[in-house]
DNA sequence: ATGTACCCTGTAGTAGACTACAGTGTCACA
DNA sequence: TGTGACACTGTAGTCTACTACAGGGTACAT
């Protein structure tokens, strides 16, 4: 169908689904949990999607695979043009996450470090004995 | 009760809960899926703790903060002694683990960035305008 | 014009991770 | 010795984030 609504660089929800690694039911529930915006659509009802909704859709994923809920991802979405909100408002918000974001990383290091230092005493004694993250995560 | 199975500087589930953050059901629902060992009992069936279990909750809360499910913090865990494995298996795992977290660190720090000039073209513009974070996050 | 790969809307089911509660027993201290 | 805070088991319920149909319409290459 040539729906003059739809545009020549658009593309359906299966292609959507394939280009970022989500499938189409989880694309059309984050539709309907509005972490997505209603999608254009044809005139039989087809969604179109763009560039701009893959960039959206990866970014979500990445979010989700460092623990932000999806509630707290439409938070972050919603750190955009919004008449309401003054810039202030805005950088606010950001720094604060900004700040999250900091102690997130500094927990990874801390956990690597942890990590490292299991290979490191697994390396020395080699063998045998014992090799307790949980101990190197204390040392840590 | 002072039962002789119960070292001195041990603690009810109560106490290790307020310790942790994290619920005595919780607690209680960790053990039942092994996540924590079953704990020691004095004789009419209370459980006791001690610093160790409380650390390997700190350790649970920290890593499920970062996206690990459970049954990958237990796959962390068993990073652990066990006469089965030789060192060069858990060597193998952990650095494996490593290369996650790195990968982890790559991706939060790569959020950050687009967090930060978000807030820069804020206050470059100051007061009006469009902040989107998403522009932000594909310049990054 | 027709086959088949694709899309639609419901609605219901699942997995993971808790959370609540009923009914009952225990601890410790005044 | 009694009382109030705390513990136990078991089971059922909840929330989040999907996932799986059923039953039907659509796009387009051949």
């Amino acid at each position: 169908m040539n729906d003059p609504t739809v545009r020549t660089n658009s593309f359906t929800i299966g292609k959507l689904a394939r280009a970022s690694g989500l499938s189409i039911e989880t694309i059309r529930y984050y539709e309907r949990i509005e972490l997505l915006p209603y999608a254009r659509r044809n005139a039989s009802g087809y969604r179109y999607y763009d560039e701009d909704d893959l960039h959206r859709l990866h970014f979500i994923s990445l979010a989700k695979r460092h623990g932000f809920s999806l509630n707290e991802i439409r938070e972050l979405l919603e750190l955009r043009v919004d008449p309401q909100r003054t810039c202030e408002d805005v950088r606010r918000h950001a720094r604060q996450k900004v700040e999250e974001i900091n102690v997130k990383i500094g927990e990874l290091e801390r956990m690597r470090r942890a990590l490292q230092q299991l290979m490191d005493s697994c390396a020395a004694k080699d063998g045998g004995g014992e090799c307790p993250i949980l101990e190197a995560f204390e040392r840590g």
